[in-house]
RNA sequence: GCCGCCGUAGCUUAGUUGGCUGGAGCGCCCGGCUGUUAACCGGGAGGUCGCAGGUUCGAAUCCUGCCGGCGGCGCCA
């Protein structure tokens, strides 16, 4: 029977005969006795190998190989509270299949060494709960779209304009003209509600920003979403639902892992609905309150967001920022066009932005005004405008940054340590 | 773009008011061990102290340049 780690630790297999395949996660011997803690994708049990039991040549090869080395072997499950995950396997055959010599990571490594190693160190324990946890977050984004009458669609990655500032794109050579790496699917969502009503979009966005922070990666999962006859309201709700049913998911079903990473669960247990709703203005006093050095006007910095988010046991939505500081798009308020009709939801415990959104722009003169006063051509943009054209309807929409997210949930230190393969100023290899 | 920091064995590092042969832990090689938990015990190999130049009787240590790397800010998801 084929059979993984995580299902033979229980009594139910107590004396039965198991056929297990892994690699070496630690080994110990002790004269004509091998201790094998077996890894597997699911767990790690140790194996008890005896000489008398496998044979003087096969004892003799596995003592020599090192660990990571791939083998399966046969034997019999019993309780063992002096095992690592209380079970043991008295085994009655060994076969090596990979050997593994000198495997270059041990204990003392260096940060960076890992990341330099990034391709071994996907296989420790702590990569493989985040990895895990990583996967639950994109199944659950996918679950709650298609929960929520959103169809899944797709935006190109070459595009040759850009939706925030110009000055944060990644550009490349294409057949002699210049193209550049999309830093955001958004304008592409807008077209596309004039047909399917509700999209969204899992796909990597690229910035060509020098920013040399924990948050900050050149290529990272952004999650998109654009809804027809959304106002800035109706958005933040969607996405109220979507960040709680992500967190129930991974505390329903990556429990372990986040018991492994030592998070704090009772913290994501405690992120329901409704989020708290805080106009700009209100944040900059409150930040203010606590003794943080902004005045309204401002961007909200890091060290703003830290201060401000590590007081939140739940994120929090911010709204109504000054027009100033915010991309073209956005729709001002009626009632105060000063200020647009977006919002940023800020994680908590420091944690920060992690969804940048809010209602468009849907009036063609409108547009064109705010265009103008950023300095930007309509003709640049032409099929964007055209969507203001021809039966324009009030939308919305929002980005969120999944790697932050995942940050976030798991609680890590660094946005580097959710994702596989960080790609940063400084990091493109492995 | 701005500010700060670091390069010593495969890895993690001690050693920097200039001074004996640059130490250690892990890993590796040889040997031992029937209950180990990143096992332990005995022995061993392994260093152009990032590179180049300079000061000095003497440089891992001081100076200059170069190369490589790291942390943070700004900006954003």
């Amino acid at each position: 029977m084929d059979l993984k780690i995580e299902d033979v630790l229980s009594d139910d297999f107590i004396g039965k005969e198991v056929h297990l395949r892994g690699w070496i996660y630690r080994k110990r011997r002790m004269g004509k006795i091998i201790f094998v803690v077996l890894r597997d994708s699911t767990d790690i049990i140790q194996c008890v190998v005896e000489k008398k039991n496998v044979g003087p040549e096969v004892f003799k090869m596995l003592d020599k190989v090192g660990v990571e080395s791939s083998l399966e072997l046969r034997g019999k499950i019993r309780k063992e509270s002096r095992a690592p995950t209380g079970y043991e396997v008295d085994v009655s055959m060994v076969n090596i299949i990979g050997p593994s010599y000198n495997f270059p990571i041990s204990k003392d490594k260096s940060d960076e060494f890992l990341l330099d190693n990034r391709h071994l160190w996907v296989r420790s324990r702590e990569m493989n709960a985040i990895l895990k946890i990583r996967a639950t977050v994109f199944d659950a984004i996918h679950e709650f779209f298609k929960n929520n009458g959103y169809y899944e669609t797709q935006a190109p990655m070459f595009v040759t304009g850009a939706v925030e500032g110009g000055a944060t794109l990644f550009e490349v050579p294409y057949f002699g003209r210049k193209a550049y790496l999309t830093q955001s699917a958004q304008f592409y969502l807008e077209t596309l509600i004039f047909s399917l009503e509700k999209v969204y979009t899992v796909a990597p966005s690229f910035r060509a920003e020098k920013s040399r922070t924990r948050r900050h990666l050149t290529e990272f999962w952004h999650a998109e979403a654009e809804a027809a006859w959304y106002h800035n309201k109706d958005m933040m709700r969607d996405e109220e639902e979507m960040i709680v049913y992500i967190i129930n998911a991974v505390v329903d079903r990556r429990k372990k892992e986040l018991e492994f990473l030592k998070r704090d669960v009772s913290l994501l247990k405690n992120v329901d609905k409704p989020f708290e709703r805080m106009k700009y203005e209100k944040l900059i006093e409150f930040a203010q309150s606590i003794g943080v050095d902004i005045k309204y006007g401002d961007d909200l910095g890091a060290d703003e967001e830290f201060a401000i988010t590590k007081n939140f046991e739940k994120p929090v939505f911010v709204t109504h920022y000054p027009r100033d500081i915010k991309p073209f798009y956005h729709r001002p308020d009626p009632e105060n066009p000063s200020v647009v009709l977006c919002h940023d939801l800020l994680a908590p415990e420091g944690y920060g932005e992690i969804i940048g959104g809010g209602e468009r722009i849907y009036k063609l003169e409108v547009l064109l005004s705010r265009m103008e006063e950023e300095g930007l051509n309509p003709d640049d943009y032409y099929w964007y405008v055209d969507l203001r054209k021809y039966g324009s309807v009030p939308h919305a929409g929002f980005g969120l940054g999944v790697d932050r997210l995942i940050m976030w949930i798991a609680g890590l230190s660094h946005i580097k340590y959710a994702i596989p393969y960080p790609r940063t100023t400084r990091r493109t290899k492995p």
